[in-house]
DNA sequence: AAGTGGTCTAGACCACGGT
DNA sequence: CCGTGGTCTAGACCACTTG
């Protein structure tokens, strides 16, 4: 079952200010939903209705219903009819950034401290984060990044170097190993978990903690071409580093 | 300066695969901008150009390169020409989820403690934090949740009483706090911050922890319509619970 | 068969930016 | 002024679902 077809008003609710004519009629949908006129999964009227309810054109109807079908409000079904789409489960969303664009955008100095750059055997863990097998060569990385000489983040890296075989001949105080990466092989998908953890001794002392000092820990694994192409642990101090985000309902 | 315009071999890239025309459009140019053909900045035809190129009318060919745009491979400039937009930077979304349908989803058993439920005056900080005035009556609740009888989260939140009166009279046994909130005050926009902190005294007793464990705080505060609903403080065990995210490049 | 959404067209008028 | 994208229309054909 369904449901009703909305016995709809909405010629009351168009608004005459001066816009396209596609984004009055969604706008006014929008408000007749926001305003529980219309439920979800009720049926909204068909295109032909509103066509002529409205005394719009087809073309524009059907363009201001795709949209809001693209926008997640409404639910299209060819041969069936167009419902109101269930209210979203929300899906806050938190962006994790370059550390050095972030740095700049803050108007701050980055500086990186590279601590170890070379090629090793990969262990069995490490080949299987990387999709490899155990002893292959792959490429390790171990650099500090500072934010006006704070240090901000521990950043430990392995790299595929099937990948990016170049990787160790690169100069990273002009550009983080993730920019190069993201040069050599755009990423096409990737994968993280932040959890809070305790630095060890070895991290306490390249970040300058204090003991029991919590630790954001993000741990990214990043794909391209379906092949993994980096491991990353990003350690930073709880006390110097806060992820931020915004997100908005719907849109 | 802007660039020339693509000299197009497009027509050569339409695939004759049985799909609409405007989606084979976009196919095409996501592939001369995917391999490099046409490049970052560069001028792509104008529509009337596309028309006559393709043979498709300018409907057809505007529908393929307005989605393009909202898809973020293109720019468009009234009066000026479609150009190939900047590659992405990249950014690696982390998504939030309610606690107890995370907990459903994993199979898992969901239990709620109530430790505070009452309306109190709301002091200069708790103000701030939901845009009123220091001595409002606002509402207060702390709340603990179980994952199989095991504390995974700690839930302390400030409720705008405008935006959601009946917040007290609530049986949280069966919704949670937030889903309550979404539901009388459909959320429009919201804002959070990530950290590891060390939970306090009181904190650590509620959620049984040893003393120096690693947490991570989640503080966010959700609009609707303009105004404030809630601010909370989620605190969650490191060693119990963990924020994972995937995304994708480009698309 | 009737109603729905999905697509496409040819032509039109407009607002904008650069010449 | 011209060429650009932004929008709108009336009419058409199709594929799909339902009775």
């Amino acid at each position: 079952m369904v449901g009703q077809t909305a016995i709809s008003q909405l010629a009351a609710a168009m608004s005459d200010q001066p816009a396209p004519i596609y984004q009055r009629v969604k706008q006014a949908i929008v408000s007749q939903i926001a305003e529980g006129v219309w439920k979800a999964r009720q049926r909204v009227p068909s295109e032909s209705e509103l066509v002529s309810e409205l005394g719009v054109s087809r073309m524009t109807i059907n363009r201001a219903l795709r949209e809001l079908t693209s926008e997640g409000y409404l639910i299209r079904m060819q041969g069936v009819g167009t419902f109101v789409a269930e209210a979203k489960g929300y899906t806050a969303m938190l962006e994790v950034h370059n550390i050095a664009e972030e740095i700049a955008q803050r108007g701050h100095q980055h500086r990186c401290k590279i601590l170890q750059l070379k090629e090793i055997k990969a262990d069995p863990e490490q080949a299987a984060v990387l999709g490899l097998s155990t002893g292959q060569s792959i490429f390790h990385s171990l650099m500090v990044h500072y934010e006006n000489e704070l240090p901000v983040q521990l950043e430990d890296r392995l790299v595929n170097p099937q990948m990016a075989p170049d990787y160790l001949r690169q100069d990273y105080d002009s550009q983080t190993p993730y920019t190069y990466l993201m040069r050599v092989a755009p990423l096409t998908a990737g994968e993280h978990i932040v959890e809070a953890v305790l630095a060890d001794t070895r991290q306490r002392q390249y970040l300058s903690l204090d003991e029991h000092e919590p630790c954001l820990l993000i741990r990214r694994q990043t794909w391209s071409e379906g092949k993994i192409v980096t491991y990353a642990r990003l350690l930073y101090p709880g006390s110097r580093y806060k992820l931020l985000g915004r997100f908005k309902g719907h849109g």
